[in-house]
RNA sequence: GCGGGUAUAGCUCAAUGGUAGAGCCCUGGCCUUCCAAGCCAGAAACGCGGGUUCGAUUCCCGCUACCCGCUCCA
């Protein structure tokens, strides 16, 4: 395997030169902190989706009880809106964390809260305030937002300003009651969504992994509150265990408890899932997934406005008028259990991962580079993309041998067949090793060869990514086979 | 946001103040009975804008993008 260093490298360069990812733009220069997926990116990163569809809202089972587990759940989809009311933003409170005026100092490089100008302290008089030394060179107050702004409406004006999500997760609280309404689902039950956010990072870089544009996958777990520490180990374990099922199970991917000290104001545990991505320092590893334990915060913000901690308590904000400073719905967003008789907010385990992340992790943890023998037996290199066949973009290659004696004719009969329920390509062109290589780079799991024994009893060649082994089996089998390999995990 | 570096074909790299060359890749053809083979032909590049100059890919300035370090953010 190549130096760490270089390795992120290699894999830029793949993804470009094979089709996975380009720069957004790329023909006006480029755009920093936007991607597109190319050909087999895009089959890839659908192929992420769908496992996660797959395995947490559609496969799942709302009849059986987890081990160890206090009852069974539901699961059910929804996909929301990416421009919201503000007022949820505000409520929420993206838009305090996310959205401050802020001074320059353009001698000391400080960086200052406009509304803090008073009570800071200048870093290289400590005696004075920024501004009041002779040296500060402060800039006017500018507006930062880590939220990209928009207008509704044609007519630009600031009445009309609203914000693309941050994150998904406010859509699935803003519908609790919708779900409730039209799903028949009773506590605990799970809300599963997929889709595009937008954040203005300040320093967008490594690839994929900081981006401005962004994709998540995110579940709101609601449950009764004395059930929730049970619930968020369960989504911590669970999430983990997913990761691992589709090979990312290497030593780079690890669980990790945030310290309390870490711990967001209203969270009582959460866990990062992360990777330790070739561009990161020896050691480091980075967030593939947030499990958060947010409590009762968000429907309470939702319902009674934007809160802050006060001692042991969550409070809602007031303004100098003693009102509410980011107010909320003001509509009732408790759960009545018709067992009990009794009424609650429910708790919120948040299982948030990033897509492109995912994608990004799978791509380097299937990297591999290693040597076989070609026909006089001497080692040549060879670049292969171990994906799990679930997320591996195309699934087989069909390839005649020669393009002659009726070779062709015969794999594309099977290319015909087996493309009605994979992505397959056929490739008739130059060498046959040649063939296989560019296959290894795309990841495709297994490429079955038409030669002259076919011809003469009905038999192909399979041959394994990984191993490079071929086994011979007859074409009416083939799609058998692939069923048994290919499909679920 | 700050400092440093880089920018030539899809990739990896050359050369040059007088309009760019290679290897790999790619396309078409020939050949070819299993791991990047060979032969022929072909497509394909000076990041963007300005300045200096008779002439700029080359020198200068600005911008953009990417990389490294710091900062910031989560």
């Amino acid at each position: 395997m190549p130096e760490k260093n270089e390795l992120m490298e290699k894999v830029v360069s793949l993804c470009k030169r094979r089709g996975f990812i380009f720069p957004s733009s790329e023909i006006y220069g480029g755009i920093g902190g936007f991607w597109d997926y190319g050909p087999f990116g895009v089959e890839l990163k659908r192929n992420v989706r769908e496992a996660w569809w797959q395995d947490m809202v559609q496969g799942h089972d709302d009849t059986t009880i987890p081990p160890g587990m206090p009852s069974a759940y539901a699961m059910v989809g929804l996909e929301t809106s990416i421009v919201m009311h503000p007022r949820v933003w505000k409520a929420s409170g993206h838009y305090d964390l996310f959205h401050d005026m802020l001074v320059d100092c353009r001698r000391c490089k400080a960086r200052f809260r406009a509304d803090q100008l008073e009570t800071s302290q200048c870093p290289e008089k400590p005696s004075k305030r920024p501004g009041e030394h002779t040296n500060c060179d402060l800039t006017e107050p500018r507006e930062f937002n880590l939220m990209f702004k928009t207008y509704i409406g044609a007519l630009v004006d600031p009445e009309s300003e609203a914000y693309l999500r941050p994150e998904t997760a406010q859509g699935m609280f803003t519908n609790f009651k919708n779900v409730l309404a039209t799903a028949r689902v009773k506590l605990p039950f799970g809300i599963a969504q997929i889709g595009k956010s937008f954040r203005n990072e300040i320093t967008p870089r490594n690839f994929t992994y900081r981006s401005r544009e962004f994709e998540q996958m995110e579940i709101e777990f609601f449950c009764r509150p004395e059930e929730s520490r049970r619930w968020y180990e369960y989504w911590r374990d669970r999430r983990l265990r997913w990761y691992v099922s589709l090979g990312l199970a290497s030593e780079r991917v690890r669980l990790r408890e945030h310290a309390a000290e870490e711990l967001s104001h209203y969270s009582c545990g959460t866990a990062d899932i992360e990777y330790a991505f070739p561009f990161l320092p020896e050691g480091e590893f980075g967030e593939l997934e947030g499990v958060a334990h947010r409590g009762g915060f968000d429907l309470r913000s939702h319902m009674e406005g934007k809160l802050v901690r006060r001692g042991e308590d969550l409070v809602v904000e007031t303004g100098p008028d003693g009102k509410p400073r980011h107010p909320g719905s003001g509509k009732d967003l408790s759960y009545f259990d018709e067992e009990t008789k009794e009424r609650l907010i429910p708790h919120v385990v948040e299982p948030s991962a990033g897509v492109d992340r995912s994608v990004l992790a799978f791509i380097c943890e299937a990297y591999s580079e290693d040597a076989i023998p070609d026909e006089s037996g001497v080692l040549q290199p060879r670049v292969v993309l171990k994906l799990h066949p679930r997320l591996a973009p195309v699934k087989v290659a069909v390839f005649p041998l020669i393009r002659k004696e009726g070779m062709p004719e015969a794999a594309l009969g099977l290319y015909r067949e087996l493309k009605k329920r994979w992505n397959v390509d056929y490739d008739d062109k130059g060498s046959i090793g040649r063939r296989y290589r560019r296959q290894d780079e795309l990841g495709t799991p297994y490429c079955i060869t038409v030669d002259g024994q076919t011809m003469e009893d009905g038999t192909v060649t399979v041959r394994n990514r990984d191993t490079t082994v071929q086994d011979r089996m007859p074409l009416r089998e083939i799609a058998q086979f692939l069923h048994e390999r290919l499909t679920a995990a």
